[in-house]
DNA sequence: CCGGTCTTTTGAATAACTAAAAAAAACGAT
DNA sequence: ATCGTTTTTTTTAGTTATTCAAAAGACCGG
């Protein structure tokens, strides 16, 4: 059978394995994850897998653009499944907690530098820094 | 006698050390370095130390808050003196070369995302992809 | 000058990721 | 369905940036 997942992975001209399909399913059930928890996921359905083999099909899936990968300072790499729009992430600064952010109004401004030294401006990336809801309620 | 720096340093409530004082010094003469680069700029001064003591120096500095770390995805953690402005940073997708972003236009909406899920924003982050001006070059 | 504190040095460990070669699996054609 | 080629995964190593901890050293108020 043909699922979607598969169909997913032939339309980015990758072949579709075991492993790839439950990596993407694994990032499908769970939002901003590093390769050691999706290697938890995956070696649930698939014992045989290393955590190499995870990094390596989340590099190859991030190229061909199925998945996201997002690097927080502080945090390991993370991935996500979201990729259609340019959203954006909340980092929680006191337990790293991460958050999607649907594009900040007045997106516009955002995306252009007034003055890039000379620099060709191709994508804006924005991170925001606070409190999550749980870390808000310990620190009163 | 007593430089600017050691003063920085003294009312930062940190001694004013001879690694510290060159690490700064490294620091102002180049922008956006890394630990490894800030080491043999202050190794030609102080032969005698070593990256620990670079790292837990610069650590030091970036809780003082007389430097900024900023960690751009792909490259290891990159250090700068500018600190009085909350400007941005624009990387080369290609050869990772940084450059300063003044804050750009229209700021405000920047800072406050249209929705956090209940995260308190204390500050927003933008980084900017694109090409530097040598690589612009090399690709056509 | 002395004792306590702050820093640096030294040595070791860690986490996350990359590289390379061999084994295994998927796909397309027969 | 099966074969052979190509792609992917596994296994094994290795790298790099960074952190941790203990001992040695430097600084400063009294």
């Amino acid at each position: 059978m043909e699922t979607e997942l598969d169909s997913a992975l032939r339309g980015a001209g990758l072949r579709a394995t075991a492993g790839r399909v439950a990596v993407l399913e694994a990032l499908d059930s769970m939002a901003h994850t590093d390769a050691e928890r999706v290697f938890r996921a995956v070696s649930e359905v698939l014992p045989t897998t290393s955590i190499q083999s995870v990094h390596n099909i989340l590099a190859d899936l991030t190229t061909a653009g199925l998945i996201r990968r997002i690097e927080p300072a502080g945090s390991a790499a993370l991935y996500e499944r979201r990729i259609d729009d340019n959203h954006h992430h909340i980092v929680c600064t006191q337990c790293g907690a991460i958050g999607d952010v649907d594009c900040v109004v007045g997106e516009a401004p955002c995306l252009t530098p007034s003055s890039a030294g000379g620099f060709t401006v191709q994508t804006a990336e924005v991170t925001f820094w606070g409190l999550c809801p749980s870390c808000q309620n310990a620190a009163q």
